[in-house]
DNA sequence: CTTGCTGCAAAAGTTTTGCACACGT
DNA sequence: ACGTGTGCAAAACTTTTGCAGCAAG
């Protein structure tokens, strides 16, 4: 269990093939990878749905770690351009973001009552991206389909 | 030409049908026809587009007329409710609004580059939201549809 | 050692809210 | 009259930025 305990700020980080594409990605850049870049992206791996900055900031202090909310913003924002993770158009108040790298792109299904999140995947998210862009010219980048419901459960929940 | 002038703050808002539409919601709804609701209506009903709650309070003020930013926000609620307008998810950053009543559900098609929207319609937006719905046992409530890329325009731009 | 990075606090931008007063129905 | 609506200013939030000191490559 003695792994070396070195500025990454977690032992298990570095086992992550995502911690390796991440500093390659930085690195590519000119840029550095920092404790706080790494218990940033710590944080980002134990996510497994949509999360919020706020919420991964909240998670970051309550597991004793110190990054400021400026430098998670940043990043953020390089995790974006290193493809790891995506922005989710869940609302207009609020970025939400969720792991992507090496997934085909995904819907949200949301429900209006409860504001649950369930991912899903279709063939036809990408037919229809690759269409709808060669209808109108368009250089294909990415697509986000969110569809709103009632769930089951939220349906019961009102009875 | 000579219409009366009333409370409404324009001559032309009260032969738009979805004028009626509004008024007829907020009756049922125990709310009241202002001036102010007037006002915004009809500069929303002037949008051909997407638009944000910022530019409506410009363009509101800049023909002369005064509504309030609260009064406004509160007024493109209402307008959601009634289903007049629908919010269009382009960024996380700020609400982005459209008409939507008596409209299927539409897609848009964002270029990265200039950000320009264009709107676009298929019947597999209906039907992915159907079905996806029925898979997980939700009852279909809305959907939204964007892609990203880059525009034929902008790339020649760019060149 | 050179560039980039961090934290802090302040700024920026959108949307919401409390309150006193005004107005549709 | 009653119950809503309105404007204003302040608050609430998320995200960004300037700057002085710090650290990774």
């Amino acid at each position: 269990m003695a792994k070396a305990q070195d500025a990454t700020g977690s032992e298990d980080l570095m086992f992550q093939p995502l911690c390796a594409v991440f500093r390659r990605f930085l690195k590519r850049e000119g840029l550095k990878f920092t404790p706080e870049r790494a218990i940033s992206l710590d944080a980002v791996l134990a996510k497994e749905n949509v999360f919020e900055a706020g919420t991964l900031y909240d998670e970051i202090r309550t597991a004793g770690h110190h990054v400021s909310r400026a430098t998670l913003y940043r990043t953020l924002k390089h995790l974006q351009d290193a493809k790891i993770i995506a922005e989710v158009l869940i609302d207009s108040k609020q970025a939400h973001y969720e792991l992507c790298f090496g997934k085909k792109p995904v819907g949200h299904l949301v429900c209006v009552d409860s504001s649950q999140v369930t991912e899903f995947t279709s063939p036809q998210i990408e037919e229809l991206r690759d269409r709808i862009c060669e209808e109108h010219g368009y250089e294909p980048v990415s697509v986000r389909l969110v569809v709103y419901g009632v769930s089951p459960q939220a349906r019961d929940d009102n009875v």
